[in-house]
DNA sequence: GATATGTATGTTATACTATAACATGTCAAG
DNA sequence: CTTGACATGTTATAGTATAACATACATATC
């Protein structure tokens, strides 16, 4: 088992939630997420096939929310399928295996950084700069499904999404 | 002043979280969130509009989530207009004075049945027979505003939306 | 190795969602 | 009565997503 430690105690990046927003060492984000998907994948006995793999690594590689078309634009140039169902289908598999989030309000995708941890992911959105943080969000979670439970309702996916000013932007303005 | 009594008190289908998806007199509920729109829009200075206030009854009267051209289709029936901006427009006025709220995981829209009331929303997504509920989610919404606040990010909008199964969906499956 | 089966991908076409941009109308204040 | 702000009408187009069917590729079984 190689990944007896946790990712966020091991990325300074993503160690704690006020450093979501900061520079920090993504190249070690990155390879570490994709290292722990292709893991689960194995371990799910799922395929990360090129297309899904190469989809990863470009959410990875850019470290932001991308739309769909976008990834596509991508995946064309480097010889992949060029029709809208190619990314489509390999980001619904990513989101599937919880390798990448859907983010509805931008209409875009975005790698997760902890794959396999179980986390309920929250995003907050700047309206200002369009970054995007994957904030930790158990507690929120916890509270959501609590209000659930109360009407009977269960629950299986859930988004939650904010919009406002990252710390950069709430200085400038 | 005249509504001193919060919606919430006085509407037998909204009282408790768990009869949200329980039948319930929501002739009630339509025509006081349609009276209480209105004074807010009054107290606002702004206006409500034949087409905007026509939007807010459609949905009301609907009681369920419903996209942007289903809307401008009972418009057009109705002698408004018949191009998307004509509803797009009511409905973004709706949800910035608070009146509706939009689903993003749905691509709808659905009226609020708290106006005025300064509320998060959280939705409840039934996969099977597609019931929305508005959950209350205060304690959700002071969840995820302590983490953002943790990472200095200003929250000024947000959704919370859950997929799952409803209380009698539950029971079938 | 041939073949069957399930899964993944390629491809065409189309459906659905949303907004830009500009013209026109309406209302209330000065 | 005209000016300015806001609302609506209208045309056109941009952007997002999926249905449906054909083909290929993997693995398991005979």
């Amino acid at each position: 088992m190689p990944h007896d430690t946790p990712h966020v105690e091991a990325c300074p990046g993503c160690q704690t939630p006020d450093l979501a927003f900061a520079q920090h060492d993504h190249g070690h984000c990155s390879t570490d997420a994709l290292t722990r998907a292709e893991a689960l994948a194995v371990a799910r006995g799922v395929r990360l096939t090129p297309v899904r793999r190469r989809v990863l690594e470009i959410l990875l590689e850019e470290h932001k929310a991308m739309g769909a078309y976008d990834v596509l634009t991508r995946l064309a140039a480097e010889g992949f399928g060029n029709q809208p169902p190619v990314a489509y289908r390999a980001l619904e598999f990513l989101e599937d295996q919880g390798f990448a989030h859907r983010i509805r309000r931008l209409n875009a995708f975005t790698a997760c950084m902890h794959p396999g941890e179980d986390h309920a992911p929250a995003f907050l959105i700047c309206r200002v700069c369009d970054t995007v943080a994957e904030a930790p969000a158990a507690p929120v979670m916890a509270a959501l499904t609590k209000a659930a439970t109360q009407s009977g309702f269960v629950i299986e996916r859930a988004n939650i999404e904010a919009l406002g000013l990252c710390p950069a932007c709430v200085g400038t303005a």
